[in-house]
DNA sequence: ACCTGAACACCGTTCAAGT
DNA sequence: ACCTGAACACCGTTCAAGT
């Protein structure tokens, strides 16, 4: 047989294609298609190997540890994040960017709970925290404030994500939130007087409109809060 | 022999009282201990089942799932977190109460994780939300806006733990905190002038000095945003 | 009703051995 | 240098069988 003194490049395009040569971007782009396929649960080294057609341990040669896989995915999927266009108030087009990059992350909680425990540090990411820094420039936010900011901004799109999303989109969480709401209306009432008070409104509101109305606490906290009060104390 | 005929109290008071009777209590408390020696990433089903000296299985009579465990050890920490005293400034007294809640998840960055994904409704949490309810009803914010805030306030003290906290305490984040700090230094000031102008800025500061800004901008922004705007749209 | 052992269907990571 | 199979040390959950 000659296959063996074959120039190497045949064996990327043979009749068969099914196992092309294994590169980091390859693992990366086989865990995205089983994220979007299978949920983040099934994102596994053994699963990526399989539809690889390789062994779990020769992924270790490309990717340091599935810590380190999960990051490569976060920041393809920021990649989808839409960034601030050039024109219109600056503040509509903050709210529109966060709004946009929660909507990425809110397909996927898993991986926006993943991105609070490691921070992204991928280019897509900078590349949100830069649109972001300019637009806090550009409502005239001293650079003080807009550098602890843009850390609380980001967090809270994160943190709604991680809250509201839903993993399996089959399965709304509908019934979640009917069971809390059940659990709070049957809070008693001489414990707990506010929250009795209080009650359906505690749940109030589309997810939309809380997220809105967030983003529009933090931002004019932001404009009102003075930093170096905070770093003399 | 006359053990099968005994009341059912002497099986609990042996010499050997290595097995004490399973109780939905006592595997918590099990579980419990194991996050204190071990951390949460031994806290499973058949790790707290070797410390009771029975199977994983047997676990199932009185835990749904690991989930259910692991809300019920939530709620426990939770026991920790100090409630507001009944008098002071509201503004300190809520700060106070934020930040105690927000030591305790700060111990274990993952529980923290966890309680974003799976709504706590245990007794601590209520009688949490409860204290902050009433300081914001003490400050004079509107109902509407308070049932929002609380939310968004215990969020961010979460979303700060698990950012901030370490699982190990014995390995420091300084570490990936210097390997950030490296990142952001070495960015293309070319394609990212914001960063590059901002530099260590971006994370300046102490996680103390930073999660009371963020509380402060937080309870201003409150103060200073009409939600019933917002559900108009 | 409660408890158990065994089984099923998975994980991440390492390592010696091959090419 | 890259790839592999096998091994190590784990997981959660179910279920038939016992008491």
């Amino acid at each position: 047989m000659t296959l063996n003194t074959l120039p190497k490049v045949p064996s990327s395009r043979r009749e068969r294609p099914a196992k092309p040569a294994l590169t980091r971007a390859g693992i990366v782009d086989a865990a995205l298609t089983i994220l979007a396929e299978e949920g983040l649960g099934r994102v596994t080294m053994r699963r990526i190997a399989t539809a690889l057609d390789t062994g779990a341990a020769s992924l270790y040669v490309y990717v340091r540890n599935t810590e380190d896989l999960h990051a490569q995915v976060l920041d393809a999927l920021l990649g989808g994040v839409e960034l601030p266009p050039e024109d219109g108030p600056w503040r509509e087009r903050l709210a529109d960017v966060l709004t946009s990059y929660m909507a990425v992350l809110f397909q996927h909680p898993a991986m926006a709970r993943m991105s609070m425990s490691t921070h992204p540090s991928g280019a897509n990411y900078l590349g949100l925290l830069e649109g972001i820094l300019g637009l806090l420039r550009e409502g005239g936010i001293p650079d003080t404030d807009a550098a602890w900011g843009v850390d609380l901004l980001l967090s809270f799109a994160t943190v709604t994500a991680v809250e509201h999303g839903h993993e399996d989109p089959l399965e709304a969480d509908a019934d979640d939130l009917s069971a809390l709401a059940k659990q709070l209306s049957a809070v008693d009432a001489g414990a707990f007087p506010h929250i009795a008070r209080l009650g359906a409104d505690l749940l109030s509101g589309t997810g939309e409109q809380r997220f809105q109305w967030g983003l529009d606490v933090l931002i004019t906290g932001i404009l009102h809060t003075d930093r170096t009060f905070f770093q003399e104390i």
